[in-house]
DNA sequence: CTGAAAGCGCTTACAG
DNA sequence: CTGAAAGCGCTTACAG
């Protein structure tokens, strides 16, 4: 299959000289059509047609010192959290007028050469752990613009972040177990170490125990990935050194699904005998068996949001330091309620 | 939060100067280091790391007359499918060092502006029914370069297209419920009428029903979209209309977890009254309950392949008319096979 | 409301 | 191996 190219592209200079007018004029059509006289507006609009005329974006973006594109740096394309919260930042960009350009980097590595840049992008939507805290700071000596995502900046840097609400949703799920469901040993599946919306789960966690006269027993909160198959291991562990569990909070949707899966190889009933709970409330939750309760996080806003506040960064050189999105908790069946069925 | 822009950018004229050598030995180094003298690269190599210098893009762009980018245009950003395909996009244009720009276009309306297009890409990929045939018409006699993904193009249009084997896969399954299983009255939740997969699916299910001296039953094809909802509601109405149906297969694993769920509530217990198969074998398809059997659709490989007969389309001038990857039949547990727990 | 001209930051034949 | 100069296709003060 073959594809030779054809006459070349017509110019901004062959629509000006069709028109009869200057480029000046075409260009002051594109950009402000409101300032040239109806009729000569007329006549540029034929021109352009009958050329089949498209403006070279390189060229305006070399005159323009921008690019009208914004970038999203990932580490991976993974999982169904990344799904919403493209759709958010895609849905700005298409509405704001911006391209958008995504790349992934090595977790980390080779810390010289980004993919995107203030040669490409007008600014960039940084994904979670994708930058070292050395990269961080280098791009902010630039005055690039940038925002953290699910993450926050090293404590001087003035990149904004937009987030969820981690330790109250959190505080109220475990509650909920505690005192709705009389659940007393309560295991917690973390996550990452170094993951911040972990730590504020964990803070949420210890809140709603230690709220009700209990103590943490450090047995229960295991480290971990969000990841079925580390959330299956981590369940028969955790069964195997302390049966009494009788929930199991996760620190994500993904692990329950591994955490189910070994309940029911260990016998273990739910909820009737161990409750099971999440976070993030991703599509699936509620076709596990059973049904998952589990806090809705607004992933596709938070990736609207974000943009939202990148593009403002851009036009305005303000944004703000933070955005915290709200989460809610989602009853349904596997908390040990009659979730509607 | 405050960003100030700063003292701008160093240019390539900025270099040369404090390298005491030419714009042109500098752009030489750039694209070509090696015909630049050893001694004249020591010089340059300092003078850019001491200013810092990163080259414009839209100047390159705009002097080489095109974008180092290609363009993935979709009509949504949803779905299992998704992720793992826009995964083996983006790893081929890292490693061939392309950048990727992405666009949703509402489907088929407004069909002048689109955001992608030889303005700011060298080519693009076009996933499904996001363009239409006059919209791929005019932009093949441009001569700009495109690959299709699970979707042919008018058949006078010679636009490469990358997809899956649906038939013969399809067929097995079909033959497998029926050999292995003993199933005879195997309802088709098809999917939408014009998707070109669903249509090979239903050729491969007729055949292998005719195969085995069998008639089909049009009651049992029924169509819809791609769609949990869809599923389930099928399901019910299916099972309303023909209660001796003892298979269910759906054209996708999504559909397949609404047939799940109707079947529960029916009470046919899956796989013993009714198998339930389904297309695709997405991430969360082991995962159900039953573990699903299903035929495995390569969706990150679709997209490297496509990426890769794009960038040689650009490159070369010339791609493979038509790919078409190799699909493979999982056998779970939901056929009624025994599969290991 | 419109035009002439300089400039955006690169690349690339053409000479040497 | 290197430089001077034209050109890539736009935008935008400056005049008028």
């Amino acid at each position: 299959m073959t594809n030779t190219p054809t006459t070349p592209n017509a110019t901004i200079r062959d629509v000006a000289r069709l028109a009869g007018v200057s480029v000046a004029t075409i260009s002051r059509y594109l950009n402000n059509p409101e300032v040239v006289s109806e009729e000569t507006r007329k006549v540029v609009q034929d021109a352009m047609a009958s050329l089949k005329y498209v403006p070279n974006t390189a060229a305006r973006n070399l005159a323009n010192r921008r690019t009208n594109t914004i970038g999203l740096l990932l580490t991976d394309i993974r999982s169904d959290f990344f799904t919403p919260m493209l759709r958010g930042i895609e849905g700005v960009t298409n509405e704001e007028n911006y391209r958008l350009l995504i790349s992934t980097v090595g977790n980390r590595l080779n810390p010289q050469a980004l993919p995107l840049g203030p040669e490409n992008t007008d600014g960039l939507i940084i994904f979670l752990d994708t930058l070292s805290e050395d990269q961080l700071r280098k791009m902010t000596e630039t005055h690039y613009p940038m925002v953290l995502i699910h993450q926050s900046p090293p404590a001087d840097l003035p990149i904004p972040v937009v987030t969820i609400e981690n330790k109250a949703a959190t505080q109220r799920l475990i509650t909920h177990l505690i005192d709705v469901h009389g659940r007393r040993a309560i295991g917690f599946l973390r996550g990452p170490e170094d993951n911040q919306d972990s730590g504020w789960r964990e803070q949420g966690y210890r809140a709603a125990i230690t709220a009700h006269g209990g103590q943490v027993n450090e047995d229960f909160v295991c480290y971990g990935g969000f990841d079925r198959t580390q959330g299956y291991k981590a369940t028969l562990a955790l069964f195997a050194s302390h049966p009494e569990t009788d929930a199991v909070f996760t620190g994500d949707d993904e692990t329950a699904i591994g955490v189910l899966k070994a309940l029911q190889e260990l016998g273990k009933v739910v909820p009737d005998e161990v409750s099971v709970v999440g976070f993030d409330d991703q599509i699936l939750s509620p076709f596990l068996s059973p049904p998952l309760t589990t806090i809705h996080a607004p992933t596709e806003q938070v990736g609207s949001e974000a943009t939202r506040q990148l593009i403002r960064l851009i036009r305005t050189g303000e944004a703000d330091p933070i955005t915290l999105l709200p989460t809610e908790l989602v009853i349904r069946r596997s908390c040990g309620c009659n979730f509607p069925a």
